[in-house]
Parts: structure tokens; C-alpha cells; sequence
DNA sequence: GGCGCCGCAAGAGCACTGCTCTCGTTTCGG
DNA sequence: CCGAAACGAGAGCAGTGCTCTTGCGGCGCC
């Protein structure tokens, strides 16, 4: 085992990932093309699919991989934090991951942009995915169990109530039913808004959208971390 | 002017627009055939080129009409309610967004999601564009008037100050900058989730999606004009 | 050590795409 | 009424993802 060949294969299939990067950062993140990589390999493009099955096969990886460096990136950002300082937390959070999105657009769009038509994300994308938002919610739970309450109370329908256990139960945290779906909502405002700059929706409108961005991910945070009653 | 052939001419440019949205809702808003709307037409793939030069500029056309669609759903929804219970009208045109976008998300996606590669949104999207945010921001300047103040106070960062002054004079209102940050915010916030519900970032987490979003527009709406001070 | 197997790259090829060009025909407007 | 413009058809170009076959090379087993 792990022989000169397959030292070679990995090589060989890690560049492929990283040309794949280079070109979606180059132009786009929809049109991957195997050509081009294999191209740029001075490979045959059939040669190529030795290593990935298909197209989609190769976009499934590049996409566990973008969940896992963004997951590490929340991670590193939040580990340099004072545990207790939880506004402090989603704030650096969320700007280290805004940071990574404007560094790697591609990649973040491969993940929070339009699904590549009949593209179906597999199983092994979701243990991936839930990196990051384990970091939210350890944050959010350190929230919890100091008293903290959401600036504005949130009615909590009762047919999401189900699922927000379900949620509570990843983190095994004992947050409130208010408390997670404010900070649910706070999650996808954060995401929403890279996506809105990445996308250039704020063009001809915002100028500084680095500005824009830090004073929504610290209004974000006051709004879900909003009074503390012990 | 406007003879037999120009009415021939306006009737099949609407009927490829049909086919196309037809087609993208679908399968995906990315692959946009025009081949295949020759064929279903009943044409040979060169004449299409007849009445849109290029495949973008179909796709502009389309994004001009989506852009339309919303506007004016937004426009309707708004049209209905109080004037003066800017909450209720907040949460009556989101709903109103957030429905349209469910009942045709390709053409939603078209307008939010990740642009099509190469792809700059010519000039004469922006004006279509306006007309969604004018709804929103006319409910701003109403709460504003009733002397609102949002929730959780922003910090507005100095070099985005002009851009507000931009956004403001848009309907020569007189929001504050802090609560026209405060809605700026909002808006992303509620586009951001009804992307995130299309693009199934839900999926096996929340149910009832629906029920989410509702909630999440009731305390949007609440963070932005949470007081009101006369 | 040798041998057979399997991984590998190459090349041709298929079905498809957006788009261009040419060529008769039809329709409009001065 | 007649030339110009608009139109549809068809062939064709360059490019795509992907498949299949054909040799060549390293690898493990006896």
C-alpha cells in the first residue's frame, strides 16, 4: 500500500482540486470546466475522469472542502475569544467568515449560492455543513446560560417548535425556544448579507460594504444577545 | 407602423420569453437553452437569434420582467394596508415577496441568486430593480415619520454615511441614518431568507418553512420600529 | 524474479450547446 | 411597385461533458 502511484494519485487529485479553485475563482463558479483543467494538466480530459467520476463528483468535493474551511475558519476565530464575551464572539465570527468570503468568493458561492441545476448535495456535504453553524450555536448557548434575552421577542410558531428541539439537541444546549430562533434568524441575515455583497447588490448603492457589513454583524449580535436578567 | 409583422414580432419575442421561463422554472435557472425553445417553437435554433441577439440578452429581458413582477406584487401587497401600521405593511409585503418567490423561484433566484457567469447586469436592470426597495423604504419613511426608532440603536460607521444620504434622497425621506441602517439591514435579512428556504439551506432542519419565515419577517419588522417616541 | 492484472493516459467519437454565415422567401414602406 | 429590410432554414464552427477502446506502465502475488 501507498506506493509510488498512489502517492501520484493523490498529488494528481489534489491538484485537480486546486486547479478547479483557480479556475472558479477566475471566472465563476458555475462553469467548472473538466477541460480546461485537464488542459492545464497537459492531460487528455478523458484522463481526468480516472480520478473524478463526473463533474458533479468533483464539485461535491470542492464543496466538502469550502464547508471545511470555513468551518475551520469560524472555529480559529472563535477559539481566539473571550468565552464569556458573546457579542464579542458572533462579532468576530461572523467577520473572519465574511473575511474568508471575500477572500475565496467562488467558494463561499458554491456553498450559500444557487445550487448547480439538478445538482443534488450528497450526504457526505451535510457532516461538512454543520461546522460552522456549531460554532454559531456554541455561542449562542454560552448566551443562553448567562440569562441572556433577544431585544425583541420573537412569537415562535408552534409548528417550528419541533424542529428548533431538534436544533437545540445538535449542541445538546437548554437555549430557548426565543432565543435560538432569534439566533436562527440572526444566522441567516449574516449569510444573507455576504451573499447580497458577494453578488454585488449593493453596487451604485453602498461604497464601503466592508463598513456595512461590520455594522450589521454588531447590530445582529446586540439584537440576539439583547438584555440579561439573572 | 405596427403592421401584421410587428404584432407577429411582439407575439413570438413573448412567447420565447414564456418558453423560457417555462423551461428555467423547470430545471434550474442556469441552463437556459435556447435550442430547445427554437424546438419547442418549432424554429431552427438561428432564427431565435432574430429576436434576442445573444442568450444574455434573453436573460436580461427576463430579469427586467422579474424585477417588474416583484415590483409590482410588492407594489399590491402594500396597497392593501394601513398606511399608518407600518409593521402590518412590512410584514404584508414580505409575505407577499416571500409567495411570489415560492410560486416562481426561478425567476426569483434569477433576480437573487448567484449571477450567471460573465454576466453584468446591464443599466437598464437597475431601474426595474428600484421599484421593490421604494415599497420597502416608503414603509420607512412612514414609521419614520411616526418618530420610530429601531429596537437596538446601530452604529453607523462615518463612511457610509453618504451612501445613506444616497439611499434617503431616493424618496426624499427623512429617516435617520440609524434607522434607515436599521432597514437596510432588514431587507437583506428578509431577501437572504427567502434565498436560503429556495436554495433548500433548510432542508432536514426546518419543517415548515412557511411558519419560519412568517416569524422571521414579524420580528424583522419589530426590530425596525421598535419604539415610538412622539 | 517473473507474470498477470489493474490503473493509467491517449485518442477518437457521440450528443449537445451558443453562435455565425449564407441563401432564398416574404413583407413592409416610400 | 419595387427595393430594402426582416425572416426562417440549413450548414457549419468551436466548444462542452462523457464514453469507449487501445496500448503502456507500475504493482502485488506466486
Amino acid at each position: 500500500m501507498s506506493g509510488l502511484r498512489a502517492r501520484v494519485r493523490a498529488e494528481l487529485t489534489a491538484e485537480i482540486k486546486r486547479l478547479a479553485r483557480a479556475q472558479m475563482e477566475a471566472q465563476g463558479p458555475n462553469d467548472l470546466n473538466l477541460r480546461a483543467i485537464a488542459r492545464e494538466l497537459g492531460m487528455v480530459s478523458s484522463a481526468v475522469y480516472r480520478y473524478f467520476a463526473s463533474r458533479d463528483e468533483l464539485l461535491t468535493a470542492l464543496i466538502i472542502d469550502a464547508y471545511d474551511e470555513l468551518g475551520r475558519t469560524a472555529e480559529d476565530a472563535d477559539a481566539g475569544c473571550d468565552p464569556a464575551d458573546t457579542v464579542g464572539r458572533f462579532v468576530t465570527v461572523a467577520t473572519a467568515i465574511y473575511r474568508w468570503a471575500r477572500t475565496s468568493p467562488s467558494q463561499y458561492l458554491l456553498l450559500f449560492g444557487t445550487p448547480v441545476p439538478g445538482y443534488a448535495a450528497p450526504i457526505d456535504t451535510v457532516a461538512a455543513a454543520i461546522r460552522v453553524t456549531t460554532v454559531l450555536q456554541h455561542i449562542l448557548d454560552e448566551a443562553g446560560r448567562q440569562g441572556a434575552t433577544p431585544a425583541v421577542a420573537p412569537i415562535v410558531p408552534p409548528t417550528v417548535q419541533p424542529d428548533l428541539a431538534t436544533v437545540r439537541a445538535l449542541t445538546d444546549s437548554t437555549v430557548s425556544d426565543q432565543l435560538l430562533l432569534t439566533g436562527l434568524q440572526s444566522w441567516t441575515a449574516m449569510f444573507g448579507a455576504i451573499t447580497f455583497i458577494l453578488n454585488g447588490q449593493f453596487r451604485n448603492v453602498v461604497g464601503d460594504v466592508d463598513a456595512l457589513f461590520g455594522a450589521f454583524a454588531d447590530l445582529l449580535a446586540r439584537q440576539v444577545i439583547g438584555a440579561r436578567h439573572d
